[in-house]
DNA sequence: GTGAAAGCGCTAACAT
DNA sequence: ATGTTAGCGCTTTCAC
């Protein structure tokens, strides 16, 4: 060993004067070691400053404990708190991360990224894209290739897949009742992107809820934006024309609610007394919206501890149990009351 | 090779009847192979759907062509844009990206982390910590150990070590200097917490326009928070109690501007006719304020992409010329202007 | 243009 | 409790 390269296990067990299979076995903490041996190797170990190359073991154990994370569009994700979750479990549960981008929503070409994942020998993978009009048809062909275990965040149920998601369904008829509930009757909805699950799902709910309250939702009650606080503008105006008697508006997210707050500030309709707003995401600053918004908080944090969780899980069960059934957890979010929905006193 | 095992590089030579070596040539792009003997043992490869180990390539390479990357807070990162920035160039550049979250900003045991990025073989490291407190301490230190080159974001200027930052002095100037160039003369500062470097640029920045405009900042004149709304919220009450003349304000963020609008808004006061306001950071929403806010841009995207190209830089330069001079690069911030600091008409 | 030998740093499996 | 052998899958170096 010269002076500028780390040291190998080779050298330690050369200076402690035992195999290199005792040194390993001090390494992993195995238990067949004397006492006397361990402290020995151990000292030498602190004395050469020597560390061992995952990768050296990444390659004879044939796994790297790591997780390849796949996202999208993190730069409009608001804060990633989704990725935290990740991040932080991973650290918890002893793996490591990698991070990939996909370039846009509607990836065409997985397979180099699977195998990119894949060739590093990753333990499992996390699907963190959005459902986007057909960025999932792939897994019917390929799931099957896919030699480790794989969870979908935010996603449709399907066949033979793991996914873990919140439950925007639930939320959104939350969200709806919760205006019935205030007595409003004439209930809009700004909604995300067609294209996108969460938006359709939210849309249905918000569409169930009226119907059980008896009231037919009309195509003239809803128009869609693109999550963007400036298309919830352009939405907003449209439902001013298409939808004059309104009341209460259910929006898709929190950033378009915003600026269905500001706007119907600037036009002096009054919030909650002219027309109640009720948002999605539950975004730490909606709190401090003029008024507070009401909002439907989802815990991604959770959504991103949990898929870790399942996923550790599934890789463990595996070497027992090769193919078990695949998990769907659903997330609760919660309604959280303020300003912007509750009655004037 | 057995039906479920993946294909090595050795079951295409024999297949295609040449050495490894030959294979590997081809799958490196080698020019020195026959076009024939290559056409073929590409058809092989595909035909086996032969994909090479990373990890025995890193293994026998002695790199991996991954970069560390090192963050903290990714909860509270707003968008992460950054992240964006990061992981997109590093895309572009053929570089992998291990995504680590420091449990607290103030993390105090850092050897670990170094040494699980370097046992991973890592190309260079991205250090994404605010510089908060002591913890850049260890640097002084430890810099030499580390093997690879590394790289900070948002940093005070040092000795020895390459930075790449926002430039949050010049950006508080502007921003203090607009609401001078308006007229304005009582204006105050919500900063972030005093121990976050950033905030201390920040706050040097509007003491030093003040002072060139001839006028004395005043303790009395800063509120500090801690870059949430709520934090802003209380901030900015104290600074009604403590600077009542006050008809400007000069936000850390555009989180606590936000809850300066609204607190505003329930007290009457008018913006900007009494009270101009001006935030930091350019989040999209803070166009949708109301009124709509001018802030000062931080590029962060482009933060993200200069680090990442620089450190790339710096991996292949170390190849030629071992000890380069370290770089620190600022990237200027861009003043918007928008309603809620400019003339009532 | 191609191949043989040696090695990257570690661990699994089997001795002793 | 410890050592030996034989890999893990690829690249480097040198020979031809």
């Amino acid at each position: 060993m010269t002076k500028n390269s780390k040291p190998t296990i080779y050298e330690v067990a050369r200076k402690a004067g035992v195999s290199r299979q005792t040194v390993s076995r001090v390494i992993n903490n195995r238990p067949d070691v004397a006492p006397a041996t361990r402290q020995r190797i151990m000292k030498i170990i602190d004395e050469l400053d020597y560390h061992p190359s995952a990768i050296a073991r990444s390659l004879s154990q044939q796994r790297s404990y790591n997780f390849g994370l796949l996202t999208a569009g993190l730069e409009y994700m608001g804060p990633s708190t989704t990725l935290s979750g990740i991040a932080k479990k991973s650290e918890e549960l002893n793996y490591g991360l990698y991070l990939k981008e996909l370039p846009s929503f509607n990836a065409n070409n997985i397979h180099p990224l699977l195998e990119w994942f894949l060739a590093r020998q990753v333990d499992g993978i996390i699907w963190a894209v959005p459902e986007i009009g057909a960025n999932r048809d792939w897994i019917k062909d390929s799931i099957e290739d896919i030699r480790v275990p794989i969870i979908f965040l935010t996603s449709a149920k399907r066949e033979k897949i793991s996914i873990v998601t919140i439950d925007n369904y639930f939320g959104a008829r939350q969200a709806t009742q919760h205006l019935l509930d205030q007595g409003r009757k004439q209930i809009g909805h700004i909604s995300g992107p067609m294209d996108w699950w969460e938006s359709r799902q939210r849309l249905k709910g918000w569409q169930d809820a009226l119907r059980e309250a008896g009231i037919e939702p009309e195509e003239r009650m809803v128009a869609e934006g693109n999550w963007s606080s400036k298309s919830g503008k352009q939405a907003f105006e449209k439902l001013q024309i298409t939808f004059p008697e309104m009341d209460a508006v259910f929006s898709g997210n929190d950033q378009m609610a915003l600026s269905i707050l500001q706007t119907a500030c600037t036009e002096n309709i009054k919030v909650p007394g002219d027309l109640a707003v009720v948002g999605f995401d539950g975004l730490p600053e909606s709190a401090y919206f003029s008024p507070a918004l009401t909002t439907i908080f989802q815990n991604t944090i959770e959504l991103g501890c949990t898929a870790v969780r399942t996923l550790a899980r599934m890789v463990e069960e595996r070497d027992i149990e090769p193919s078990r059934e695949p998990v769907y957890i659903t997330i609760k979010p919660d309604l959280i009351i303020r300003r912007s929905s509750t009655p004037v006193e």
